[in-house]
DNA sequence: CCTAACAAGACATTTTTTATCCTTTTAGGG
DNA sequence: CCCTAAAAGGATAAAAAATGTCTTGTTAGG
């Protein structure tokens, strides 16, 4: 249970490897995977997830690749995570009022909140800075 | 990511009504299924894992079922999940050593460790007496 | 010995994960 | 303007896990 799956883990790799990297150092896709030992087609499909919402910078043609699209303490590991792996959900009735027909009334319900908060909590407290520094 | 499956949902809201009935009052598997809305033959599964670690106690024949191991505020929550869910283990690297040829140096690895005690410490904060409370 | 009830194992279906491949788009350089 | 580099996007496929069913075996009571 709560098994973090390949995607989100490749994901942190490759964004960890990308922090590492001096700032303005643009990284081709297929170093980054042959670096952290990913895939390179499965990286690419995560590469495009952060791209879209800005946690990389991605430039086309030649001279392209990537770059971070903040700087590394600005980048939370809830955000890589939540990027790849969606909301942090532990169980079904924490998504919103309405999953769970029980959850008026449900005294396990609130625990599946608590749970949700201490693991959002940890990963938030964690940036990209901290996990880039030898 | 970190989503309880429908077995470990099923299997506390089987297990939270048998902690809400009388003492010693043998429950029908047939009725804890039909009361808490699971599938009689998923939830026999459940309960013979259950049973095999001695979270419920079962009686064959006529006048059988399932009556509880413990009683409720010395069950928790987390034991509850991890009889059917397997031990929390929110990366695999944090299973033990040599999971992970990167675990000696990487940074990601101990804050996995936290998340792991973290949501483990909020489970096993939650007996059955509270969650069968009305 | 007949019936009630759980135990155990095999089997089937569906969903999710984990990729791979192919085509398209964008950009730079000659 | 073409050629090449590189990422974007979509389709597809294989493998694994989740979800559930079915059949048969075992145990106990009457
Ligand atoms: S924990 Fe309670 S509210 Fe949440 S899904 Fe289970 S029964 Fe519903
Ligand atoms: S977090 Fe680090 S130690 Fe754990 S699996 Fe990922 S690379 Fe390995």
């Amino acid at each position: 249970m709560m098994e973090l799956t390949r995607k989100g883990e490749y994901a942190i790799r490759g964004i960890v490897y990308l922090a590492a990297q001096p700032p303005d150092r643009v990284c081709l896709l297929s170093d980054i995977a042959a670096a952290v030992d990913v895939p390179a087609t499965f990286l690419a499909k995560i590469f495009q997830q952060f791209s879209k919402i800005g946690l990389v910078k991605s430039y086309r043609g030649t001279g392209g690749g990537f770059l971070l699209g903040r700087t590394p303490e600005k980048i939370t590991l809830l955000e890589v995570v939540e990027a790849v792996e969606g909301p942090i959900i532990p169980n079904r009735c924490v998504v919103g009022a309405g999953e769970c027909v029980r959850d008026v009334s449900c005294k396990v319900h609130p625990v599946w909140k608590r749970v949700q908060g201490q693991v959002r909590d940890v990963l938030a407290g964690v940036t990209l800075k901290e996990l880039s520094e030898e």
